[in-house]
RNA sequence: GCUGGGAUGGCGGAAUUGGCAGACGCGCACGUUUGAGGGGCGUGUGGGCACCCCCGUGUGGGUUCGACUCCCACUCCCAGCACCA
């Protein structure tokens, strides 16, 4: 490994080098844990709780705490939310930055089965490695309120929320086909499927018939959409959660299927579209609509329970697929339209959906796509009943979906679309066979998980009672540690084996009974512990309402967007639910929420093992220090975009550093007896534009041209002192290496603190205020861009608030101007003062 | 298909109530320092051109004295969702 070094002198500044020797290095590793150690020591990162200053929580998704340590992707997060941290404690905030670990999961009881290291050894080995790296990166978390998810005292409060929503019938268990994740033997809630795979391992997932615990998030849905409007999220997170949820208006209508044995079972259906109703031609249903074996005609039975069994078993996997075509049989029943009278055929068809709205769809050939398909290839009629001007329409080369003129629809012809919708809906209210219904998309959370390293539910299932909370007294519901973590492919938990922990009692008749075996879905944990780290001591309620009144919600939320319809969602349900159950005073946990983007490998190519582009942050601290890798996190592009690592790139912030370093090295034997008023005044007038200008960016979050200002800022001062080596000597020079130092310290903690103890600072420079500006920053002169038509053709110096006479007195002077040969008094002028003359011919 | 975001030098990116396009960094070139290498320091670097000057922010149009920025139409790229009735 190459040692860091380079406090090679500017060569006209030699004289000043020549008794510099060896200590005067740059060299990291000597003061970096040091300096840690210190702040650590002295609590300077301490949250008060009721402090009177204003307070600011600066929140960032904990990691979980995986055996190859925290990866770049993390620092990319944490870095800018530290150095943010910090910029807000200097501004006077009482700043609640906290760090903890979403430790359950599965890759933990994955290693105990091929290793034999018990989850909780694994993990909490592998947080002494994540708390070392969060170290040494210099992040400023308050340490005294750190806790881990499988911590028996946070997961205690796990299971307590889940009586709370158990109180709250908001838990309920239900059988029914799940997403099974083959390789991770458990079941996985809707959110957690990304294209069909498991969101973690990848692994194509399948349907399995069990009986699984479910959070009804679904009551929540129409607040969980509406309050977005007020919460200030990238408009990307804003419009998956919509997406997910999906609420659409629309009517479900009773088609009455036409019976001999006189029974008339009704099939609704779900339709936005009423306005067309007048043109079905027929009723398609999913291969699982429970009626379809019922009204199928003895004739058709055969084929139709061909085509069901065909279409379950493709459920799996094919009919995720999106370009295919609309295949369906004839059940030989028929069904008759209320608006009408008229019979239309039904079919079973497996484009339909049987989990969204009635799993039934009327057929509308001639103005839904999906139906037209469909009546195509059936040889089935369209009618057209929607047309742009109301006027017929003789041939549809295809459907025609937007609203427009109702023809063709009996008393209803020659309304609008909406108006139509509005009317039909009512009629049909009127007659009873129809009603205004809104449907969504978004469906329960399962939360049951088949696996041992998660929090327990806390239910007793009592042959008498049926499913039975445990009291609040008898939480936790300790994992015991003793378990056989063998693979099981049964839908059952590890801990079904433990007989100890299943066999219990009834808490309501004290009879034999046995423990609920499945544990709580991780995401549970990440639900609720941003209100944790308010108080996380706690052992008499899950947090203290004052603690969380003073220092919810979460200002600022720095995480990444894969968990927008997760964890996102998950948090917005649970607290709303304690909203609702009076606990919290507010409904949205995460005012506003930033997603850092991605580091890609040097490649562009999103890093990973099999690739070998991964950049390890031990690798980069050792050979760069802390500092650096900071800076370059800061620098390498805007927060919220993915950019490239570039092995490049880091080297030119890593000269920045060293070249810093050897500038204000160099002060360390100066006494300021020099002075030299006019370059003073003019470093001066630099430091106040600058104190503006990095004031602004860093409040914006803009670290990246954060650190080019700084950039252009030590350019000027090494400009400064070549021009005139004595500069180095004033108090003005100090006086400005200082605040660069103050302001660039929370961005890199560790060189700027050396630099500033070497530079006589007392105290820490982390305690030091955000440097004011002195109202200075506008200079006396400025330069105004003259135009003609528009185009740059001479710049003049002039004094600010120069007027136009004052600029045309000078432009006149102007060779490039004049030799245009400009009619000064017949052109027009647009003057903007101190920034542009336009003169226009 | 729908939704959201984007397109600026060789590369990462800067520039917003419309006012000098390309800050800062990388890379590259030349010079300098050094026993050598590395490193440091300095100068230059959008394209065309010897110069004047011309062209230039995905494409085409528009508004304006003036457009990377605003408006209209389009192309391509990224992400999410996707037979949702």
């Amino acid at each position: 490994m190459e040692e860091v070094r380079g406090s090679t002198p500017l060569s006209s500044t030699n004289f000043l080098i020549m008794e510099q020797t060896m200590e005067k290095e740059y060299i990291p590793s000597e003061f970096e844990a040091k300096y840690y150690e210190e702040w650590e020591k002295e609590k300077l990162f301490k949250a008060e709780d009721f402090s009177s200053k204003p307070k600011f929580y600066l929140l960032v998704m904990f990691p979980y705490p995986s055996g190859s340590g925290l990866h770049v992707g993390h620092c990319r997060n944490y870095i800018p939310a530290d150095t943010y941290a910090r910029y807000k404690r200097m501004k006077g905030f009482n700043v609640l930055h906290p760090i903890g670990y979403d430790a359950f999961g599965l890759p933990a009881e994955n290693y105990a089965i091929e290793h034999g290291v018990h989850p909780k050894d694994s993990t909490y080995k592998n947080i002494e490695n994540f708390r070392r790296q969060l170290k040494m990166l210099g992040l400023s978390y308050d340490w005294d309120r750190e806790f881990a998810t499988s911590d028996p005292t946070y997961y205690k409060w796990t299971e307590w929320f889940f009586g709370l929503l158990f109180k709250r019938g908001l838990a309920y268990q239900d059988t029914n086909f799940q997403w099974w994740c083959p390789h991770c033997k458990t079941v996985l809630a809707n959110e957690q499927i990304i294209d069909g795979k498991c969101w973690r391992c990848g692994t194509p997932v399948v349907k399995k018939e069990l009986k699984e615990w479910f959070f009804k998030i679904t009551s929540y849905a129409d607040r969980l959409l509406n309050d977005l409007d007020k919460i200030d999220w990238p408009e990307r997170i804003k419009s998956m959660q919509r997406n997910w949820i999906g609420r659409s208006y629309g009517a479900e209508i009773d088609f009455e299927v036409v019976d001999e044995a006189n029974e008339k079972p009704k099939i609704s259906v779900f339709t936005t579209r009423i306005d067309t109703i007048f043109g079905v031609t027929f009723l398609a249903i999913a291969p699982e609509h429970p009626l379809v074996m019922k009204i199928t005609k003895d004739e058709y039975k055969e084929s139709i329970e061909k085509y069901v069994e065909e279409a379950l078993r493709k459920f799996e996997t094919e009919r995720l697929s999106t370009e295919k075509e609309k295949t369906g049989v004839f059940t030989g029943a028929y069904a008759k339209n209320p608006f009408t009278g008229e019979l239309v055929p039904i079919y079973v068809g497996d484009y339909v959906v049987f989990s969204y709205g009635t799993g039934a769809v009327m057929g509308v050939p001639a103005h839904d796509e999906r139906d037209f398909a469909f009546a195509k290839k059936h040889n089935l009629p369209i009618k057209v009943v929607i047309s742009k001007d109301g006027n017929p329409v003789e041939d549809l080369p295809e459907a025609f979906t937007e609203d427009g003129i109702l023809i063709n629809s009996g008393e209803f012809s020659g309304l609008k679309s909406e108006e139509a919708r509005e009317k039909l809906t009512k009629y049909a209210e009127e007659h009873n066979f129809g009603k205004v219904v809104i449907r969504y998309k978004i469906r329960d959370w399962l939360i049951s998980r088949q696996r041992y390293w998660g929090a327990p539910i806390p239910i007793v299932h009592c042959p008498v009672h049926g499913a039975v909370p445990v009291p609040e007294k008898e939480l936790p519901v300790l994992l015991p540690e003793e378990v056989d973590f063998s693979p099981r492919d049964t839908g059952e938990s590890p801990l079904a084996n433990d007989k100890d922990f299943v066999n219990t009692t009834c808490p309501i008749c004290g009879g034999p009974a046995k423990r609920e075996t499945d544990t709580q879905d991780g995401f549970a944990c990440s639900s609720w512990y941003f209100l944790r780290f308010a108080d996380p001591k706690n052992d008499k309620a899950p947090f203290d309402r004052d603690k969380v009144k003073y220092w919810l919600p979460v200002d600022l939320y720095i995480g990444g967007a894969e968990h927008a319809v997760m964890h996102l969602l998950y948090a917005r349900f649970y607290t709303k639910v304690m909203f609702d159950a009076g606990l919290i005073d507010f409904d949205e946990p995460f005012k506003k929420l930033l997603n850092q983007g991605m580091i890609l490998g040097p490649d562009h190519q999103k890093m990973s093992k099999s690739r070998g582009n991964v950049v390890n942050p031990d690798d980069v601290v050792k050979e760069y220090g802390a500092d650096t890798l900071r800076a370059y996190i800061l620098f390498i592009g805007p927060l919220d975009t993915d950019s490239a690592w570039s092995t490049e790139g880091i080297r030119g912030v890593n000269r920045f550093i060293k070249r810093m370093w050897s500038l204000f090295i160099q002060l360390e034997d100066v006494n300021e007896t020099i002075s030299n008023e006019q370059i003073e005044k003019g470093i001066e007038l630099m430091t106040d534009k600058m104190i503006v200008k990095i004031s602004d960016q860093i409040e914006k979050l803009k670290f990246n041209t954060m650190i080019s200002s700084f950039m252009e800022w030590l350019n000027y001062l090494y400009k400064v002192v070549e021009d005139d080596p004595t500069v180095i000597k004033t108090k003005a020079f100090k006086e400005a290496a200082i605040t660069f130092l103050t302001m660039l310290a929370p961005a890199t903690p560790f060189v700027t603190e050396e630099l500033y103890r070497k530079l006589g600072g007392s105290g820490s420079i982390h305690k030091r205020d955000w440097p004011q500006s002195k109202g200075i920053y506008k200079e006396e002169k400025t330069i105004v861009v003259v135009q003609v038509n528009g185009k740059v053709r001479d710049r003049v110096e002039v004094p600010i608030e120069a007027d136009l006479e004052d600029v045309l007195d000078l432009v006149k002077k102007s060779d490039k101007i004049t030799r245009l040969n400009i009619d000064f008094d017949k052109a027009k002028y647009v003057f903007v003062k101190d920034k542009l003359l336009n003169i226009v011919i």
